[in-house]
DNA sequence: CTAAACGTCAACCATTTGGTTGAATATCAC
DNA sequence: GTGATATTCAACCAAATGGTTGACGTTTAG
């Protein structure tokens, strides 16, 4: 599980991948039942399982003969904050944002109260 | 501008693209200034700028024989929003999911009353 | 006008990716 | 044990990716 932003953005790259993911999202499923929806071989499913797991996204535990794949949302989530601290940036264009350091300020100042 | 999660997932998952998203944070750059911090290329960089301009991460604007670089946040929102819904779900789990929607359902049943 | 700065294009190369098929490995069911 | 089920592995293939270099068009500066 390496878990990086590199292996996480390019494992949600692929449609099939996402696909996954969002029947994950409703249960854990094995690898057959997983292929069932695509026409794509089991092979190449086996093989999107295998880069999802790498990314940390899901993992895969074997009971009996059959391979259990369940979602692991925390490598999702920290891709989300990587985002999402753009998306929170993005609002504030420096210009604004350095006038936003000099108006906005007293709401912080609260518990330091104007001399 | 295709803005499908799939091309920018793929623009997100290059180490060198994320680092250039990073620095139009802070301001709107020329493409000689993106490339300055790195070792690569000035047409590597020039690719990498396609690529995110592809996917809608960024435009560019050719003003003289300069071509600003600009960061555009709507299409890391729509991104952003996909995995947002990931982490959503995650916490409810399956079991507690449809005790959810038989216990809170009422709410959406106004206008389709219980038989 | 000439030269430098800005940036892209085209051709090339190595590696990775997403798919195939067929054989191989476990495990379960009888 | 035999056979069906579940899954992976290995070899192969076409296409995409990320990089290089060198030539090319524009625009600005002197």
């Amino acid at each position: 599980m390496m878990m990086s932003l590199d292996t996480v953005f390019a494992a949600l790259s692929d449609p099939t991948r996402r696909a996954i993911l969002a029947m994950l999202l409703e249960d854990d499923m094995a690898v057959t039942d997983v292929a069932h929806p695509f026409t794509m071989s089991l092979a190449a499913i086996s093989k999107h399982l295998h880069v999802l797991t790498a990314a940390g996204l899901i993992s895969q535990e074997k009971r009996g003969r059959v391979k259990w794949c369940k979602l692991e949302p925390d490598a999702l989530r920290e891709a989300s904050i990587w985002m999402q601290s753009f998306g929170q940036f993005e609002a504030v264009n420096l210009d604004a944002f350095e006038r936003f350091l000099a108006t906005e300020l007293p709401e912080a100042a609260i518990d330091a109260p104007s001399d």
